[in-house]
DNA sequence: TCTTATTTAGGAATTTATCTTAATGAAAGC
DNA sequence: GCTTTCATTAAGATAAATTCCTAAATAAGA
């Protein structure tokens, strides 16, 4: 619920080009469940982005909206928000450190930097409420996974 | 698989402490739960931390293991890698931006800071494989969260 | 020693997510 | 517009992660 209309018409449309030009088909299901993900800054999850299509398409399946949310983070067309896992994982640090996460394999690293300028907590995320900690997440493809990756090419 | 033993020793012995005081037994399978975490830096899930622990205690049950990772977060002991949601969260917001996460709730908001700098992504990252993303990870309570504890506290 | 928190077994239930099959339907290229 | 091919649907099965249940046994800490 932000974002002004034009703007996502505009995207929409984007969208559906990029979807054919990737050979994949630009239905009325996929096309609503991008509209809903980008016509938020709520970062659904598939049962809320199901439920929020459903009113546009009563006869939409959650097999589909779950189907087409993983073809659209797989694309690019969408991101998923916080680290990809399937499960809750534990961390036994308790200083200062940041994250890489593959996005591939889930694999988690932690690293510590300088922080040169002290990295402090922006004006604009106490504004949410109260902070608590801070670290940078950075994404990535680990080493391990490149490489598989790139065996997989030359096949 | 880091850290070096005595300081491991030390967290275990503050932990057990800490346990006590606030009224909560440091029993054997409880103690080597919070050793499994905090002798790696894997940040491994629940099911990882029973196969650890159950090479001590071959007799600890899943439950067990979920019981006390639960606890130990809720007391802070240990922190959750990444948001503390449920399930995958989708963002159709592409453009370079940070997150602020409840950790009562799971709301996840986005905010976007002047980046002065640039907040550039550190070299230390870069040696765990190719960076795709990076973003600030601020986690708090939110306003709405903290209206709710407050209110539970006057009763 | 005594009280109380905790663990255990053994099982059931929930939630999230994926997959199966077969029939129908709709998109995009021609 | 026709046709090919991809996608959706129903209806149900399945898998994995996680939580909860009860009752009995046990260990921690005062």
């Amino acid at each position: 619920m932000k974002a002004d209309p034009t703007h996502i018409e505009e995207r929409i449309r984007a969208f559906q080009e990029a979807c054919r030009r990737a050979g994949a088909k630009a239905t009325h299901q996929r096309t609503e469940i991008f509209r809903a993900v980008i016509a938020t800054d709520s970062h659904p999850d598939a049962q809320a982005v199901y439920r929020q299509v459903k009113e546009r398409i009563p006869s939409i399946s959650l097999d589909t909206v779950y189907r087409n949310l993983k073809l659209l983070a797989e694309k690019g067309f969408l991101q998923i928000a916080g680290t990809s896992h399937d499960s809750l994982r534990f961390d036994g640090n308790m200083a200062h450190h940041h994250h890489f996460s593959c996005t591939r394999c889930g694999m988690i690293r932690d690293f510590v930097t300088d922080d040169p300028q002290g990295l402090k907590i922006p004006e604009e995320a106490c504004a949410f409420g109260e902070v608590q900690s801070l670290h940078l997440e950075v994404k990535g493809i680990c080493a391990a996974c490149r490489k598989k990756l790139k065996a997989k090419d030359k096949k």
